[in-house]
DNA sequence: GAAAAACTACTTGAAAACCAGTATTTTTTA
DNA sequence: TAAAAAATACTGGTTTTCAAGTAGTTTTTC
C-alpha cells in the first residue's frame, strides 16, 4: 500500500470490451495496482505472459478459442510467479472446482464490487486466496463431498480418467495412447488409489462428482 | 369448463405455509377447480390419497419427511388415476427428468402466473403434459444427450443401478437384497442392454448424466 | 383369468479388472 | 546436476464382470 513505486501488474482476459473497460475502469482509481494489458483471447494472454512480468492475471471462463480452465493450468505450470484470479458470469461449482484444481488462486463473478475486486487482487498477491462472496455460497452446498480434497491427478492419468469414464477398455485406451495395456493398468490402478475407488464404478462416479472430466 | 357440478379436484402438498395460501387464492378464482386439501409433508398426502379421490397433486419437491421425487413415484404407481405437476424454486434438469421418469405429468416453477397454473391443471387433467416456459427453458439446454430417450427402468433396476453406481460389486449387492449374485448378474446384463452401455464405466456414466441415481 | 412384465436363478466360458509387487526410462523441479 | 515425480512396462495370481443363453416364480395389467 505504501510503496508508489512498485505496483501490482495486472493482465485482463476476457473477450468481452465492455467487462474489460470496466474492470480497467474499477482499477483505475487504485494506485497500487496497474493493468499492464487486456487480451480478448487465450492465445494473446499466453504470449503476452512469454515476454512480459505479470503478477496477477483476471480470468474469463469464456473465451472464443480456448477454455478459461485450460488456459489456467498452462499459466500456472508455466509462470508460477504469476497467480490468476476466474472472473465469471455464474457461480458454477463445477467449474470453480475445475479452477482450483488448475492452480486458480481467486475466483469472483463478474458483479464483483471495487471494493471487492481490489481486496482479491491484494491477498492474492500477498500469496493468499480469495473467493467472493458469491462464490463462497455457491460452494458452501456441496463443501464436504467434492472440494478440497480432490486429488491432484497427472496431466496423463487425467488422460486416462476420461477414456475409462467413456467406457474404453484398458485394451483399447492402450491402442489409443500407443502405449502398452500393462501401463494404462498400472496408471488406474494409481488412479483408484488417489480417488479412494476400489473398482471402475465407484472411480467413474467420483469422476464425474468432482469434475474432474 | 362448462359443467360446474364437476370440478378438478386438487391437493396441494408443500411444506410452506404462504406457497399454500398463494395456490389456494390463484385456484379459488377459477370454478372448475376446488382445491380439496392441502398438506404441509408426503406422509400426509399419501394418507390422504388413500381415502379420497383426487385429479391433481401440486406436489412441491422438497419436503420435510421425504423427496418430492420418491412421493411421485408412490402416487404414480400407487393411483394410476392420480396426475402429479411438481413445484419447485428452481428449474434444475435433473430433478425435472427425475420427476417425468417417476411419472410427473407437469411441471411448474413458483413464479407461475394464474393463467399458467390454470392451463397446467386443466391440460393435465384432459391426460396431456404441461411443463412451465421457465421449465422448457431450462430443459433446452441439454434436451438432446439425456431427455426423451431415456430408457424406463424397474424398481430393482433402478435400486440395483444406485448399488452398482456407489461402487459394490455383484455379491455385495446380493449380500445387501437378500438375492442371489446370479440374479444382480442379470440385472445388471439387462440394465446395460437398455442403456446401451457396454461395461460398469459407462454404465456409472450414462446413469448419472441421465439423472438415474 | 389369461397375458405380459418383472424378478428370480442357473450354466458355461471368456474377457476384463483388481491386487501387489518390481523396475527402467524420461521429464520436471529444486 | 542430483533428486523427485511421472510415465513406462513387467510378473503372477485372484476376483469380478461380460456374454448368451434357459427357465421357474411372482406380480401387474388388461
Amino acid at each position: 500500500m505504501a510503496l508508489s513505486t512498485i505496483k501490482i501488474k495486472v493482465l485482463i482476459v476476457d473477450d468481452h470490451p465492455l467487462v474489460i473497460e470496466g474492470l480497467k475502469s474499477l482499477l483505475s482509481v487504485n494506485r497500487d495496482i496497474k493493468v499492464l494489458e487486456s487480451c480478448n483471447n487465450g492465445k494473446d494472454a499466453l504470449d503476452f505472459l512469454e515476454e512480459n512480468h505479470v503478477d496477477i492475471v483476471l480470468l474469463d471462463i469464456n473465451l472464443p478459442d480456448m477454455s478459461g480452465i485450460d488456459i489456467c493450468e498452462l499459466i500456472t505450470t508455466k509462470h508460477k510467479n504469476v497467480s490468476v484470479i476466474g472472473l465469471s458470469t455464474y457461480g458454477e461449482r463445477s467449474i470453480i472446482n475445475q479452477m482450483i484444481s488448475n492452480g486458480a488462486k481467486g475466483y469472483l463473478l463478474k458483479n464483483v464490487t471495487e471494493t471487492e475486486l481490489v481486496e482479491a487482487i491484494n491477498k492474492v498477491y500477498r500469496g493468499n486466496c480469495y473467493f467472493g462472496i458469491e462464490v463462497q455460497k455457491a460452494m458452501a452446498n456441496t463443501i464436504f463431498h467434492s472440494l478440497g480434497n480432490t486429488p491432484r491427478l497427472t496431466k496423463r492419468e487425467k488422460q486416462i480418467l476420461k477414456l475409462v469414464v467413456s467406457g474404453k477398455t484398458n485394451n483399447q485406451i492402450a491402442e489409443d495412447l500407443f502405449i502398452s495395456p500393462l501401463t494404462v493398468e498400472t496408471h488406474r490402478r494409481n488412479l483408484m488409489k488417489k480417488m479412494n475407488a476400489s473398482n471402475t464404478a465407484s472411480l467413474v462416479k467420483m469422476a464425474i462428482e468432482k469434475s474432474l472430466v
